[in-house]
DNA sequence: TATTGTTATACTCTATAACTATA
DNA sequence: TATAGTTATAGAGTATAACAATA
């Protein structure tokens, strides 16, 4: 348990982290935001599947999802079909397109991180890694498990025991 | 020097700092966005600057940077006092209202990160910052030196060698 | 002619709310 | 009635380009 001009600190160097996000987005082609590679990311890493559970990996609101995925669909990279099993829902499946063009999307991004952080060491680079991965475990946590906060108590929350 | 694969998983994690980044902004109160706290943060860590120092400071466009002083600056939390050594600049300072908001701005977001990280232990807290501030450093130097990007040479670069 | 800063315009990312189709 | 997904709208962040004032 840090203090508080530790986490004020810390709080100050995730803001720079922008800074960084803004240059990899830099190198990345026209008509490639960012929201697309996100998207195309964790269909490769975690496979196919429906909007609401794209969502919530990316953590953001299913509107959002939505729009990021009628754009690499737009392209090609993904296809949309319906799921037989419930007939609102659509599967979400990296096309071999898609595939491609993700290779060379990370291609592009890891060259830059290469180039910037040539003097750092793998294990600086695996620490950072890690680290970066549990920050945001320790956040995902708390929106399975809605906190600490002082509030009514209602009967029926799903709320994991901490 | 690190192989591709793990500038890959770094690039991911660095990207998911999004979500890290949005839960912050979200403890902030309304009329306060991101650039505004980025705004006082700076001018309370480097003292006053101009506007042009602030953009560098921040790594946005000058224009980005006017829109965020002019902001705060309507709020009353910093002053734009005209430069004596040149009518074209304008000196920020931030006021004694200004210093305020930022200590409330930087308790609720260091209340968040506390209550997030409850489990992380004061070196590991220590730790990422650390890191994260050599990789925004790392990114920095290549702003300075434009870096070992195959390019026609022009005379007058002023690269530092590698 | 170059630099400092502002403003206009456009694009990306995000959330809320209204809507549809289905469960 | 509730849920999955889409679309409309609005607000924040950013970059480029055109501009005014000054160096």
């Amino acid at each position: 348990m840090a203090e508080q001009v530790q986490y004020e600190e810390l709080m100050r160097q995730l803001s720079a982290v922008g800074a960084v996000q803004r240059s990899m987005a830099r190198v990345l082609p026209p008509h490639c935001p960012r929201g697309s590679v996100a998207v195309l990311t964790l269909l490769h890493r975690h496979g196919d599947m429906r909007m609401s559970t794209l969502a919530e990996l990316l953590d953001v609101d299913m509107s959002v999802t939505s729009r990021h995925v009628a754009h690499v669909a737009d392209r090609g990279w993904i296809e949309r079909s319906p799921d037989p099993a419930d007939k609102r829902s659509r599967i979400l499946r990296l096309t071999p397109l898609g595939r491609t063009q993700l290779q060379a999307l990370s291609r592009l991004t890891a060259d830059l991180l290469a180039d910037r952080l040539s003097d750092w060491s793998d294990d600086d680079v695996g620490h950072l890694t890690g680290l970066l991965a549990r920050l945001r475990a320790s956040f995902d946590e708390c929106r399975a498990a809605p906190a600490a906060v002082v509030e009514p108590v209602s009967a029926d929350t799903t709320r994991t025991p901490v």
